[in-house]
RNA sequence: GCCGAGGUAGCUCAGCUGGUUAGAGCGCAUGAUUCAUAAUCAUGAGGUCGGCGGUUCAAGCCCGCCUCUCGGUACCA
């Protein structure tokens, strides 16, 4: 085992299309930001690096929507990205962006190293060419008909209406969304990094060598390994990117997927000149704090990118969350269902806290987890305030009141004062054990549990009672509540960094020392304490309401949004309509094609003939309550076979907005085979 | 369908290599208390550990089947 000697800690590149969410901070931010003020305070040599991911398609389509330019986007994101990490206090020692120099130079030289050594295959393929435009179309720059479901508007890479994936060459009537224009094949030339090769280093290296990886990490690897690996593009036809650096490659830029965990590493540099000795000596050690719909790349592609370089160290672990929902819903950027980060530290001044604690106390660790302004609410005023602040100020105030805020002089301490005092370094203990295993719902916890023995201290040993009778008593038990005191602020700092802050100026502790934590004398008899101050405030029920009226709003524009028809098609001649024969028809039989989720087999009386129909419905009808039915079903559809089954026709149906399908079928019984126009 | 992760008190979650009466916090009830932002402290109620079957002296934990949730993947004429 190699002995550590400092730790690299990269937090997931935010993308840079829109503001940061609870989500993030709770899957990613939160968690590696309290891991390395952790490390900080025991004095480790520790980097926390992040970055904004500024490539990509997306970036590209909304400059393209708002009429400005992919920098104009990028930098508009940053900026809000950048300001609210800094004013949550997320303490970035980098936090940089991939469409800087550095990051170019060092994605480049990353290329160039692996190019080199003949780590990439190079291959050609089909590409859809705008010659109005003079460029490759990214498939989500083409739209056309789904050759699975016939729907127009499908994109290249996917149909939005059946979920397909698709290859942009296999869409019907292909239409640049650029130009407008129909785009021409043209042959291109990639680079893949051929993830196969890797695969019996990954087995290895994960499945053998890092069996200590949580469960939902390791169990995804284990599958993507089982499921077979593929080489994967690294270069795309786009000019919004890192251009790829070698001869013939113009208009090519790196695939934003490679590009992106390089930023890890451009960061570092810009950080230090030494970087180096953070991304390559073995005796560093390097974690990647994630979301979980990142684990394939940051245990499978980075990694094998990384090996094939051959000079860099892998990662240690990968600490990856599940997701946070939002009063139940998933969180949606697209929809607006969020709590922004930005609007949060508006709504809520001076409560970066608040956020930071419901967020650990609450997070996804293990599964899915629901945030709720209701639980956000209770968890301020039950524990932070009544908790921690409440002990906080009884044992400040009692002091100002008894002792003019001066530590006094214990005198011989009982059975009771010692365990107490003992239980201080226990809580003390049981909070880095589970910080040294990133659970940090645990550790918070374990932490809040040495303010509740404060509380308790109290209530049994009662000093304001004892002051009337027996005042030196009472110099004991409020030393030993002040010591409670003083490991809270030094305790609390690596999750509630601005309540810890304040707390140590209150007790006039000046900078923190953590090897102090859990020790039982860290204020000494004599030192003067300030005046009590309120750590934290009550939330209110106005408050909160407020917030709950705000995703109200954005559901009802949702809704809104969703009651929009699309937009009606080109027009098409009377000819081209009368070439569909639709027909009324009734099912005679239905039932579930094995294996598949959406699929029934239907048996069509069709007045014409009895024929055997494949409709993707099964996840909207049981089979037996649609026999009888009658539908209405494009009978000269060519045939097709689904899942081994020949598929003859096609029924019609409606889609609802949410995506619930309906047949669209005569109000009354009609004579089966009767013309539908 | 296949792969992965989950399903433990009203809510959010712990439960080590299977071992005595299954735990915590919040919420709830009752009592104590007043230094404190009606905060605190104590006590209590509440669980056929998703379901069925099996292995075992012993299963929340192991095995099989089923079921629900989330993610990935296949299917959608």
């Amino acid at each position: 085992m190699t002995k550590i000697k400092r730790t690299l800690v990269t937090t997931a590149l935010p993308y840079a299309n829109g503001p940061v969410h609870i989500g993030h901070l709770a899957g990613v931010y939160v968690p590696a930001d309290i891991y390395v003020r952790y490390l900080r305070l025991k004095g480790e040599d520790v980097l926390l690096i992040g970055g904004s991911d500024e490539h990509g398609v997306p970036i590209t389509l909304k400059a393209r929507n708002e009429g400005i330019t992919p920098q104009d986007v990028v930098d508009k994101y940053h900026s809000i990205i950048k300001q609210s990490f800094a004013d949550f206090g997320i303490s970035f020692d980098v936090y940089s962006r991939t469409s800087s120099k550095t990051h170019y130079e060092t994605a480049s030289e990353f290329f160039k190293s692996l190019y080199d050594k003949g780590e990439f295959l190079e291959k050609e393929s089909q590409q859809y060419y705008d010659e109005e435009a003079g460029q490759f179309l990214a498939d989500r720059y083409i739209t056309g008909t789904c050759p699975h479901c016939h729907k127009d508007g499908a994109y290249g890479d996917q149909c939005e209406s059946c979920g397909t994936s698709l290859n942009a060459t296999d869409l019907l009537h292909p239409r640049s969304t650029i130009s407008g224009s129909t785009p021409v094949q043209r042959t291109t030339k990639h680079w893949y990094l051929p993830l196969d090769k890797h695969e019996a280093f990954l087995r290895q290296w994960i499945l053998e060598e890092h069996k200590e990886w949580k469960p939902n990490v390791y169990g995804q690897c284990k599958s993507w390994i089982d499921l077979g690996l593929q080489p994967r593009a690294v270069s795309r036809d786009l000019d919004w990117g890192v251009p790829v650096p070698v001869e013939g490659a113009e208009g090519k830029v790196l695939y934003v997927w490679f590009d992106a965990p390089i930023g890890y590493i451009s960061a570092t540099r810009e950080l230090t000149p030494d970087w180096e000795k953070y991304w390559k000596d073995p005796e560093t050690r390097l974690l990647h704090f994630i979301g979980k719909d990142n684990i394939v790349f940051h245990c499978i592609v980075f990694p094998s990118m990384l090996k094939a370089e051959g000079t860099y160290n892998l990662p240690d672990n990968v600490p990856a969350n599940e997701f946070l929902n939002l009063e139940g819903d998933k969180i949606s950027t697209s929809r607006n269902w969020a709590v922004w980060l930005h609007e949060y530290l508006l709504d809520f001044k001076d409560k970066q806290d608040v956020l930071r604690y419901v967020l650990t106390a609450n997070a996804p660790e293990t599964k899915d987890n629901d945030f709720t302004w209701k639980d956000f609410q209770a968890r301020n005023n039950n524990e932070l305030v009544a908790i921690f602040g409440n002990f906080v100020n009884r044992s400040v105030v009692l002091t100002q009141k008894y002792y003019n805020g001066v530590v006094p002089q214990p005198d011989e301490l009982q059975d009771f004062d010692r365990e107490t005092l003992e239980g201080i370094g226990v809580f003390a203990q049981k909070t880095q054990e589970a910080l040294d295993q990133f659970k940090f719902r645990e550790a918070v916890k374990e932490a809040m549990n040495l303010a509740r023995l404060g509380n308790k201290y109290l209530a049994d040993t009662e000093p304001w009672k004892l002051i009337k009778t027996d005042a030196a008593r009472v110099e004991t038990i409020m030393y030993v509540a002040l010591q409670i005191t003083a490991n809270l602020a030094i305790l609390m700092e690596p999750f509630l960094p601005f309540a810890a802050e304040k707390l140590r100026k209150m007790l006039n502790m000046g900078q923190v020392d953590w090897k102090l934590c859990g020790q039982k004398q860290v204020l000494q008899t004599g030192h003067s304490i300030g005046e009590a101050e309120l750590l934290f405030q009550k939330i209110e029920d106005s408050e909160i309401q407020a917030q709950l009226d705000k995703l109200q709003a954005s559901k009802k524009a949702n809704e809104a949004a969703a009651r929009t028809a699309n937009p009606a098609k080109e027009n098409i001649s009377f000819d081209e309509f009368s070439k569909m024969d639709i027909r009324t028809g009734t099912i005679l039989e239905a039932e579930k094609v094995a294996k598949t989720k959406k699929l029934l087999k239907l048996k069509i009386d069709t007045g014409l003939d009895q024929r055997t129909v494949v409709s993707g419905i099964a996840e909207f009808f049981e089979p037996e309550t649609i026999v009888g039915r009658q539908v209405s079903i494009l009978v000269n559809l060519a045939p097709r076979n689904i899942k081994g089954i020949e598929s003859q026709g096609m029924i019609l149906m409606a889609e609802d907005a949410d995506g619930r399908l309906d047949f669209v079928a005569p109000q009354s019984p009609v004579k089966n085979g009767s013309e539908v126009r």
